[in-house]
DNA sequence: AGGTGATGTGAATCCCGGTTCACTTCTTGG
DNA sequence: CCAAGAAGTGAACCGGGATTCACATCACCT
């Protein structure tokens, strides 16, 4: 909390005339920063094309604007925090979740993908997306990556693509 | 660590005559414990049968071993933790990663797979796993769980092959 | 039995950073 | 211009729990 106040410009005591506790500063931060990234995956979702595309759309947004700003990724994603955060980003998980879910439900309507639980497969397509992400993203990563970025993206790209998708030979 | 040592029927200071910290005691019990699980996962993907069967088997012991001890999972999965304990929680995940990359290969080898990074795809396993399973194991948890048991995994096992799986239409 | 080192004990210490609060400074309506 | 409340200040406080340590006990050897 003197960090934060010193970094304002302001005395610590100030920070309380404004948030309760550490942690409810801290959930608040994490809730409008989160907001943001849902938004720019929330517009991916959307549009006129179908269900695969906008699938492969919202994976590339979501891979690309991590990579973009790592440091702020790994924070939203892995970093340990407060309870208080963790709970922010449980919903936060679950916002991006419920995205895709209604993303899997149109492709299974459209019959672009075979019959299954929207719910959880949106829920494992997140969870793929961040625990990919993880490895890339975590302040003490070997550079250089294992894998170039576009080739990185693509692959779990596919990998997004694929799990939803129906198998050729069964 | 008084919660701890009267648990062992200890004092508290002879906790510090084994280990040197409340974090490095954490983390040996970690240790010891997702050991056991990582050689159940291993067991389950060893064999002669093809790539697939196994990956399926891997699939199914994981979500199973998770189900039936809930709290632990949760605790080895996603319970916040001190930073120690959280490096042997990665090390846990890669050492999973390491068993499906393996396994990831020889599917490709057997061009049961199609071509793909066995590492990239390993860990999108993981995190598919893992996150499909936090909801269901989560302390608060809201039961009844909205699949039944049988169906859950089913459906998680089907997203694990066709993640990996060729595609039928691209 | 006596000595020596290992092990056990648990109350006291210590540290740390979130939080408080008596006081000052600013803002705004009359 | 003057209350009177709001907002700001930052040094001091405080709680909690990990850690310590002076002492007791035990195990094992000669």
């Amino acid at each position: 909390m003197q960090i934060v106040a010193a970094d304002a410009g302001v005395a610590t005591g100030t920070i309380y005339r404004h948030f309760p506790s550490k942690a409810e500063l801290f959930a608040t931060v994490f809730q409008r920063v989160a907001g943001q990234e849902v938004d720019a995956v929330a517009a991916a979702a959307g549009g006129p094309d179908s269900a695969a595309i906008r699938l492969q759309r919202v994976a590339e947004t979501f891979i690309q604007r991590a990579l973009a700003a790592p440091r702020l990724a790994y924070a939203l994603l892995a970093e340990p925090v407060d309870p208080l955060v963790e709970a922010e980003r449980l919903v936060f998980r679950r916002t991006y979740a419920a995205i895709l879910a209604d993303l899997v439900g149109d492709g299974i309507r459209q019959a672009a993908f075979p019959p299954q639980s929207p719910d959880l497969s949106a829920t494992a397509l997140v969870g793929m997306l961040a625990e990919t992400l993880v490895g890339p993203l975590s302040p003490q990563a070997a550079d250089p990556p294992a894998l170039p970025v576009n080739e990185f993206t693509q692959q779990t790209v596919a990998l997004c693509l694929r799990a939803v998708s129906a198998r050729s030979h069964p």
